[in-house]
DNA sequence: GAAGAGATGAGAATTCATTATCATTATAGG
DNA sequence: CCTATAATGATAATGAATTCTCATCTCTTC
């Protein structure tokens, strides 16, 4: 059966609370400011975790590792800035995108990247 | 000084040829088909020189590495197949995609991702 | 509030891409 | 053709992200 741990508490909050892709290293110190002992070790496994229950979702943007987002949010896409390599949301999107692919291709997804400084950065 | 050898000729044509992003390993293939003896450590070399001379640039998709494709050539983007996992180049591009940024925020790229089959794999 | 079992935390181990080492080979220039 | 030296290739080393191990802890249930 699956506890209901300070830990994986602490994981989901900080999931909510700062409403942008996360990589884990990132969930581990907005973590720690709520549950102190917190370990990485932990944190890939409720990663893991709650993403194989379909509540986080991956995000793959370039530089590195893989981020975490809650999953079941709208359409959206994102920002990566290139001071801090922060993510954040974008929450328009061009719609004919998908339509954009060479002839016989099969279109089932997109991503789109902004790349700049943030507003915090500037 | 720089010397143009069998190795460096031979990863330039292969990129010349595909026509599309090429990870360290694929052009290692490739190139063996030109200088069966081509090792991975001088493709990693020849990709790096040949990146800091401006002739190739760094491509970055979901699903680890790095990729690299010709430089100067027209804006495009990319589709990745999520069978084969090869990239392809995609050559048109909707237009007002840098003005989605969140307010404040100073957009000076963008990258567009699709996913998808392509026609080999369908 | 005891006991059983899942979860944790610290560090070791693993994986995988990339880089460094170094003896050997091949190129450019005379 | 010769020489100096840049480049190569095989392999070891590195680095970073992720996973594993295991003793300990703490939820859950009775």
């Amino acid at each position: 059966m699956q506890r209901d741990t300070r830990q994986r508490r602490a994981i989901r909050r900080v999931f909510m609370n700062v409403g942008r892709p996360l990589a884990p290293d990132e969930v581990l110190e907005h973590g720690q400011r709520i549950v102190p002992s917190l370990g990485l070790a932990t944190v890939y496994r409720n990663v893991k975790a709650l993403t194989d229950d379909g509540w986080l979702s991956e995000v793959e943007l370039p530089g590195g590792g893989i981020r975490y987002e809650l999953a079941e949010r709208p359409h959206h896409h994102h920002f990566l800035c290139r001071s801090c390599d922060l993510a954040f949301d974008v929450h328009r999107c061009p719609d004919e995108i998908e339509e954009l692919a060479p002839e016989g291709f099969e279109v089932d997804g997109h991503e789109l990247i902004l790349f700049g400084r943030c507003a915090e950065c500037r």
